[in-house]
DNA sequence: TTGTATGCGTTATCAT
DNA sequence: ATGATAACGCATACAA
């Protein structure tokens, strides 16, 4: 491997000069400047970026811990992380936990030294303190439980989004609204289930546990838990997925069992991953800016990375937006059929 | 920043006792390593990985380069990745290019002295010239046209799949079949093109330019695509698109214009991402194992790294499989209707 | 403007 | 079994 100094004795100058040439430093004149270059150029010499690391104590990296990578959504959220961190020169150190408490501990210690900052997302209760006893350098939690001054945090506007999509069908005519249900120590679940419930309660509908089928937010699971609210009698009129995997699992449900959606059954789901406007019906569901939640994480992340001690830690929260495709409608009447 | 410094005055022992503990060495006392243990936990110790590579010259992390980070297809991909790496205690270090040459560039940058071994999916033609040139480490090509024994690299077998799929449309009746191509200088899609074009011939159905439409890999140029071959006189009776997000946008491209599937017109894909079984009807595809794939990358590459010099390098074909589902059907007759 | 020397945190070699 | 110390490759304070 070429080094520096390798460098340095082919260009007939000091190792200090050459790495003020690679750090753009106005201390060397033009010539000097040349002819490193060209013998750093010819033989094909780049700085190694642990030792620099080292010397700067700056490691140009953020690191990105997830529970899992399977699916649209983590695609989408890693792609607006990847982007605007690319935009300032920061590259990504990726990792999947599954939730598990040494997976966790294990991620952070490969990342201490590696990266300036880490972005986690860990829906499991209890991971952000494990995270904060752990992590020497900053964090920002993503859809996490954590509140208050000790944590960076950004959350979607889940129990509001649930609430509207809740609302919308009731304003359709919908009374007898099913919900599927998402992991259940999930906070983003928890909260979905929240706003339902208020909106029913708002709208002056008793809460009915029968209608509330349980998922984990998988595919697989919505198409159980379709299949299950297909046996409640009276039938729901709607289901609302606490996500759109369940949602388009649910979907296939009813098709096979010859439910005409909307027509006999409406269904939403919640995040509007790209594939949803793909269904058939196109889905409608409560979008949240995936690539853009990451983003926002990162911006903040680096912000707190920037300014050290003086960043002021506070909780966000992400607004999300009703898209209303085809595949909810007003219901059919009973009495009429 | 707790150093190995501070536990070992802490424990009253030297750094290299420290260092000792935490490499499982087995020439300290059971006694000596219980207390080093405990200070380390007390003060929060966890060793500077940059420090380490530093030392030791090795990163455990794995560089993956890709061209694009939207879609299902990559989201697998980096699954497949990540899996094999962590259980051989890898980390990951992810980039996206866009294929510019500039970003390519900047990413081997970064990679060096942070990753033992790179992954590289770069479709544009030459990228690899680049990456051997500019690599100080082992390199896994993914789907690039390298060949010889310069390079390790994986490929699908593209021309394969594309036969076999013309040949079962063939096979089911349909003689007018068009295809929409991916990007122009894209290894794959012209791969997947020669495989149409051969599967053609040898059922001794002449070529017909005007039934093969451009497209660039993405929904979007799918759905104009579609339109496109729609207004060719006589019609096509089946679209064989390069992959499944053309095909998605094709299908979305005919429903709007009320052309029925698979009756009036048969539609094909390639990849088999995870959201092809659920569109309406079923997309028939062409299978890869994606997440295979980034395992078997890996596998390749993590070989490659422990045995340095000693690694025979060579091009290995991952194979695929037909799926048909419900989107490809036999043909309604011309002169029936 | 350039060079010398020290330190970054860790591992590894050589003594003890 | 443990300790002192020289690398590892680079950046930088200080000298010149």
């Amino acid at each position: 491997m070429v080094t520096i100094k390798d460098v340095a004795r082919a260009a007939g100058v000091s190792v200090a000069t050459v790495s003020r040439v690679h750090n753009d430093s106005a201390l060397v004149t033009a010539d000097t400047r040349g002819r490193v270059r060209a013998v750093a150029e010819r033989l094909g010499y780049s700085p190694h970026a642990a030792a620099r690391s080292l010397s700067t104590r700056k490691t140009n990296g953020i690191g990105v811990l997830l529970p899992d990578l399977h699916g649209e959504f983590y695609s989408e959220l890693i792609r607006g992380i990847d982007q605007r961190a690319q935009r300032h020169g920061f590259h990504l150190l990726l990792a999947s936990s599954h939730n598990e408490k040494a997976a966790i501990a294990a991620a952070l210690q490969s990342m201490r030294g590696r990266v300036d900052g880490l972005i986690v997302m860990s829906p499991a209760p209890g991971a952000h303190l494990q995270v904060r006893d752990m992590a020497s350098f900053p964090v920002v939690l993503l859809n996490s439980a954590a509140v208050g001054a000790e944590f960076d945090a950004l959350a979607v506007a889940n129990a509001h989004g649930a609430t509207q999509m809740i609302a919308h069908l009731i304003g359709l005519g919908h009374r007898r609204i099913a919900m599927i249900k998402g992991p259940v120590r999930n906070h983003d679940a928890a909260e979905r289930l929240r706003g339902y419930r208020a909106a029913l309660k708002e709208a002056g509908i008793g809460a009915d546990e029968s209608l509330e089928a349980q998922g984990d937010f998988t595919d697989a699971s919505g198409y159980a838990a379709a299949n299950e609210l297909l046996g409640r009698t009276p039938r729901p009129t709607a289901i609302f997925a606490a996500n759109d995997a369940m949602a388009i699992g649910a979907l296939s449900a009813l098709r096979e069992a010859g439910v005409r959606v909307p027509q006999e059954m409406a269904v939403t789901g919640f995040d509007d991953i790209p594939m949803a406007r793909y269904m058939h019906p196109p889905l409608s569901t409560v979008r949240v800016d995936i690539a853009a939640l990451g983003e926002r994480a990162t911006d903040r992340l680096l912000e707190a990375v920037a300014s050290r001690r003086k960043h002021r830690k506070r909780r966000e929260v992400v607004p999300v937006t009703l898209v209303i495709r085809e595949s909810c409608n007003s219901p059919v009447r009973r009495d009429a059929s």
